[in-house]
DNA sequence: TGGAATTATACTCAATTTGAGTATAAATAA
DNA sequence: TTATTTATACTCAAATTGAGTATAATTCCA
C-alpha cells in the first residue's frame, strides 16, 4: 500500500461551490465571469490548501469570500468528483479532483449580472407551467434513439425521467443530467471528447466550464430532496415573509406548483413560523408577515413539504 | 488562483470503504487486521491513483478486491474528510484526505474473524432491547457536564440524542459520534490530541484507526436513512428469505424493533417481493420464501420502512 | 399422542394525514 | 361601488398509519 511514488503526477483538490438563492420566482446561482476564451460561466472555486485551511469548509469560505461577496446560510458538502476526462483535461498536468459544495443565501442580487437563472442550465427541470414541451419534442426522441443502442440504461432512464407512467421525481436532477451527458446530448459531452457526443448540443440549456454543470445538478437535486425533510428553505428567505412568498420559493426550487391551502396547513402546523403581527401591503388582501423561529430549527425535522402539486400556472389563468 | 507551489506538501487521497452486511441479527462490518503496534482495527483502504483508476469507484473496487474477498452490492460515496489532525498525523508527511464509501454485501462470513459487530463500536446505537442503559448512566452525565461549558452545542445535542422529549432519530449516527468526539469522550479524541480529551475513553465502544470510526458512523447513518426510501435492504439479503428474516435485517440495521404485522403490510404492498412458493422450515409455522424483484428496483422508490417501533425485545418476553 | 409453545398470516378499527375542494374576508383598481 | 385580486378558514372523502385481535400451521416435549 505505497502511497504515491516520486514520478507520479500530483493530485490537486478544487473546492467548487454552488451558491443558490431565489429572487421573486427566479432560481439563481452565483457564477463567476471569466475572461477566458470560452464564453461559458463557472462556479466560484479554488484549490484546497491543507496548510492554510484546517478544514475544507474553511477553504471554501475563503474562496467564496474572495470571489463573491455574499453571506452564506446552510453549507453542505455534496460529492467528490474525480472521473478522468471530466475535469481539467490538459495532458500531463496534475490530476484535479473537485469537491462540490452547496451553499444557500438569501442575498441574491440585481447589482451584478453574475446571478444567473438556474433553469437556463436545466430548462427541462422547470415544470411550474406544466411539462416543458422540449421533453416530448427534443429530449425524449433523442434519448430513445440512444437507448435503443444502450438497453442497459433503460431502467435508469425510466426512473430519472418518469416515463411509462412513472411520476416525475423532481429530485433526480443529477440522474437526468448524467443520462443526457452519457447519451452525448449536452455540450460538455463533446467538450470532454466522448465518442458518441454530438458536435452541437442536441438538448437546450447553457453549459458551464469543467464539470460545473454536473456539480450544479448535484446541488439542485440535493436541495430539492432536502427541502422535504429539513427546514433549509428558510435560509433562502428574507427576515420576514408572507406564506405566499414562502410557497413561491418552494415552488421555484422544486420546479412545480403546490396546492396553496395545503401548503399553508403544512407549514403552519410545523411550528417553524412565528407571526410578527405586521402585514404586507401588495395588490389584494394584505398577508401576515412571518419569521422563522430559529430555536425550532434543530428540534423538528420538518416532516413536510411533500410535493402534492397544485394546478400549473398556465391552467390557473 | 495558483494551484500548489513546488515546496508545498502533497495531497494524497485514500479510499476507505465500510463494507456492511448482516448475519442473523448481528450488524457486521468487514475490518482488516493490521499487525501494527496498535490493536485497533481499520477499514479496507488504499490510495486513489488517478493514472490507474479512471474513477474512484474503480479504485475502491481494486482495494477491496485485494484486501477482502466479497462481492459488493450497492456502493455509494459518503463524504470526503480532510480535517487537519484527524487523519495521519505524522508531521511533514503529505496531507491525506479520505473519501469514505459505503458498500453493501450479503456475504458476511464466519470463515474469518474479520467481520465485527458494528454495535461494538457504537453500543449506544442498539435499541433493540430498549434504550441502552449506558446512555442514562454514562453518556448523558458526561455530555451534560461538557455542555455546561459549551452551551452553543446544546441544540445539536438535543436533536442528535433526542433529549427533552424529542424522539431518538436512528439516522443521526454521525452527529452523535461527532458530539462525543468533540466532547472528548471517545478514544480517538485523545489519540488526535484534542485538549479536552480524557486519556481513558469515558464512553464504551471500541475505537478504530485514523478516522475510520467516523467513516463507519457516516456509513451507518446513511444506510439507516436510505433504508426508508430506497430498496437497498435487499442487497443485504440472500437470494430468498422469509418476511421475518427481512424484518430482522431491517431491525438490525435500524437498531430498533418493528411492528410485525405492519411491516408485513408495508413490504407486501411495495411490490418488491415475489413469492417463490417454497417454504422455510424452522421452529414454528413454516414461512413463505420470497425473492427480490430486480426489475422493480428502479421503478418504485420504496416509500416505506418508516420506523414505527414495535415492542422491545425484552418486553416481548 | 396431545397439549403447550412457537411462528406466520389474516383481518379489524380508530386516529391521523393527505388531496382536493368550497366559502368567505380584506384589500386595490377602475 | 363593483370587479379583481389575494389571503385565509373550513370541509370532506380517501388513504395511510399505529396498534391491536384472531387464527393457522408447525415443532417440542411430557
Amino acid at each position: 500500500m505505497q502511497h504515491s511514488k516520486p514520478g507520479e503526477p500530483q493530485i490537486l483538490i478544487d473546492l467548487s461551490t454552488a451558491i443558490i438563492g431565489t429572487d421573486g420566482g427566479t432560481f439563481q446561482c452565483r457564477l463567476v465571469e471569466d475572461d477566458t476564451e470560452t464564453k461559458t460561466g463557472r462556479l466560484p472555486f479554488g484549490p484546497f490548501v491543507p496548510d492554510q485551511h484546517r478544514t475544507m469548509e474553511i477553504g471554501l469560505r475563503q474562496w467564496v469570500g474572495e470571489q463573491v461577496g455574499v453571506g452564506l446560510g446552510h453549507v453542505e458538502q455534496l460529492y467528490t468528483f474525480a472521473d478522468r476526462g471530466r475535469q481539467h483535461t490538459t495532458p500531463g498536468a496534475p490530476h484535479v479532483v473537485s469537491v462540490g459544495y452547496l451553499a444557500l443565501t438569501n442575498q441574491t442580487g440585481g447589482q451584478t449580472r453574475a446571478w444567473r437563472d438556474i433553469y437556463n442550465f436545466f430548462p427541462w427541470e422547470d415544470w411550474r407551467d406544466g411539462e416543458p414541451s422540449m421533453l416530448a419534442d427534443i429530449i425524449y426522441p433523442a434519448l430513445d434513439s440512444w437507448l435503443a443502442r444502450h438497453a442497459e440504461r433503460r431502467a435508469s432512464a425510466r426512473l430519472a425521467f418518469g416515463r411509462d407512467g412513472l411520476p416525475w421525481g423532481e429530485e433526480y436532477v443529477l440522474e437526468r443530467y448524467e443520462l443526457l451527458y452519457e447519451a452525448g446530448l449536452v455540450a460538455e459531452a463533446f467538450t470532454d471528447g466522448r465518442k458518441n457526443a454530438m458536435p452541437t448540443p442536441v438538448v437546450p440549456g447553457e453549459a458551464l466550464q469543467l464539470d460545473h454543470r454536473r456539480i450544479l445538478a448535484t446541488a439542485v437535486g440535493r436541495l430539492r430532496a432536502k427541502l422535504k425533510y429539513r427546514p433549509v428553505i428558510f435560509d433562502l428567505m428574507p427576515q420576514t415573509f408572507t406564506l405566499t412568498q414562502l410557497q413561491h420559493t418552494a415552488e421555484t426550487v422544486l420546479g412545480v406548483t403546490l396546492h396553496k391551502q395545503n401548503f399553508r396547513r403544512l407549514v403552519e402546523k410545523s411550528g417553524f413560523l412565528e407571526a410578527t403581527g405586521k402585514m404586507s401591503k401588495a395588490r389584494g388582501r394584505p398577508a401576515e408577515l412571518f419569521k422563522f423561529r430559529h430555536q425550532e430549527r434543530s428540534e423538528r425535522p420538518l416532516a413536510g413539504l411533500r410535493v402534492s402539486s397544485g394546478r400549473t400556472r398556465s391552467s390557473e389563468a
